[in-house]
DNA sequence: AGCAAATCTGTAAACGCTTACATTGACCCG
DNA sequence: CGGGTCAATGTAAGCGTTTACAGATTTGCT
């Protein structure tokens, strides 16, 4: 079944079915009723492959993330995925697993298929990776870890926003000793956080270093964090996590002492995950919207493939704090 | 950059360099090294269009799940991803939303982009849809809701099982009292779960008709049935839900009536999402384990693929109870 | 050495589309 | 009524591979 057999029962040329299809202006009204009959009749699909060999367009956008098992990702993978598909292009996925060589991996598979454009939602992007694709200019879109140009953007995610907001939350609510609970300080979306926690602090003459304590973004990394911090000679009267798995792992430590959230502590998170309001009491967080990022995303890249790249668009997506349970005034 | 700039650089033809990339055993060792050097040095990596197209096969599978963000499908993904890029292909996955409409286009999709085989993992599979994959002899795996045959495989998932561990499990610590939510009734895998729970039951005589109440896999459904369950004049001691959002509402409406599991109520949940230890207490459940689904669904899509489907094989994947903190005896 | 067989390599025709260019015919106007 | 314009359609050349088939080279044997 192709473009051939659609010509011949609609009777006209392959160049007319091909113009029906790509709806070129160019054919009478009459003559692409025919074909679409045909193609109708006839169940026909084009062969994108063929398409993509001779047009050079091959409609198919990367998506690079971390692991799509780290909830933060499912939402973001999804509404990129629509707005692609509602353009009809399609999507193919790469998990890095936080891993160089699948980063690599992950690259030259998008090559292979001649992606017009890639999305790298990973924040520990390696640069010297990227060389590949920029060589090439394929237009690519960073979060966090990129330089704009001239087939790049970079999307900006203010995450000192809603951690200044964290803190004047809690601060509001007569909070004095304020702990923070970092990410891997490797990742400079976790430094942003914890920097934007201590001027925070610094600001209003609270700081106290004893009450940052380290983590890894995970849940063990939360709970052991907090198992020190309450064991403080001066514990803190509420926690702000540096993403939510590590609020849910300091939410389990203080659980297991026998304290109460909020009653005897109160606790914020990061990222608005979908568990996050799940917990037991629903967390208090900053939500970074991943839908925002992804049609941010989208939208950036769509406009390098088109050249329509505007350099004065404002690439940042705000953070802001959602209240819930998790926190109360002392 | 195409093949024939690689054959000139190595001094051979087009076909040679072709055989080397395909690991063809008919090209002399030197000749492929010299081809090998000439690749590298040209950074050159295959149009897997031109492939596709001369060679009628795509090395494309599809993956249609219902929704990524519900917690059931990422690692199931991950798995089926994993295992098609090692073998050197690609997936295009679809989320059909629970949505006959888009579920069409997902096909749509598929067959555009002429996939080897596809792996349908919703359980609302709408048969009429399937016909097109079917008519056109292309390999599909379902879960549960697929027939075997010649091009396709159903792979089925022992629900009652885990439902009869779970009963056992409870029956085993005195429960008598034994209360079940239910799943959409339309679904027949919540069915099965359902009917898996009532002949447990019975076959102890201990069901009773006024302990099981209506949900809808989510979590506002899992709440709403167990208000209704603690409003009974006789509330139940135990409570098997038919997937762990439903036993995360449950959980939460038993939080706010002040009652506490697993002291005043036994929970066991089903599925073991992900988020199924974090809860408070962590739920014991059952697994349906997403790794094992996507292997075999992945093997099973590769034989009927390469036409060495095996139709002994057994395609079962066993469910089974994992003790956590939520049940308890009385 | 000479020849058949076996092994390796090259030539060129597809694969199913898009698109530049050519052709056709309808229409308008001096 | 001849010729120019314009719209609609057709012709055919590619896009970058794979793979029959043919041709060339090596090997094994007598």
């Amino acid at each position: 079944m192709n473009i051939k057999e659609v010509a011949k029962r609609a009777k006209v040329s392959t160049a007319t079915v091909s113009r029906t299809i790509n709806d070129s202006e160019k054919v009478k009204p009459a003559t692409a009723a025919k074909v679409r009959k045909a193609i109708e009749e006839l169940n026909f699909f084009p062969n994108t492959h063929a398409r993509t060999l001779v047009s050079g367009r091959s409609r198919i956008l990367g998506l690079i993330i971390s692991d799509i098992t780290n909830p933060f990702f499912p939402d973001l993978v999804k509404s990129f995925e629509d707005q692609a598909v509602q353009r009809g292009k399609e999507v193919i996925i790469g998990n890095t697993d936080y891993n160089p060589k699948r980063m690599a991996g992950c690259i030259r598979r998008m090559l292979e298929r001649k992606v017009e454009g890639v999305a790298i939602m990973t924040s520990e992007g390696d640069p010297a990776l990227m060389v590949e694709l920029t060589n090439r200019n394929i237009p690519t879109v960073f979060m966090d870890t990129g330089k704009p140009g001239p087939y790049s953007a970079n999307i900006r995610v203010d995450y000192a926003q809603g951690i200044r907001e964290a803190v004047q939350h809690l601060a509001s609510l007569n909070h004095r000793r304020i702990a923070f609970i970092t990410g891997p300080m490797n990742l400079e979306s976790a430094r942003i956080r914890h920097d934007a926690f201590v001027s925070g602090l610094k600001s209003r003459g609270i700081f106290d270093p004893a009450l940052v304590e380290k983590g890894n973004h995970r849940i063990e990394g939360g709970a052991m964090a907090m198992r020190s911090l309450l064991k403080l000679p001066h514990p803190p009267t509420a926690v702000i996590a540096s993403n939510d798995l590590t609020a849910i792992g300091a939410l389990g430590a203080i659980h297991d002492v026998g304290l109460k959230v909020p009653e005897d502590l109160s606790l914020i998170g990061f990222d608005d995950i979908s568990f996050a309001h799940l917990t037991q009491p629903p967390l208090t967080t900053v939500i970074l919207s991943r839908t925002q990022l992804a049609v941010m995303a989208f939208a950036a890249l769509d406009a390098l493939i088109h050249k329509q790249s505007d350099p004065r668009s404002d690439l940042t997506i705000p953070t802001h704090l959602v209240m819930r349970k998790s926190t109360r005034a002392i």
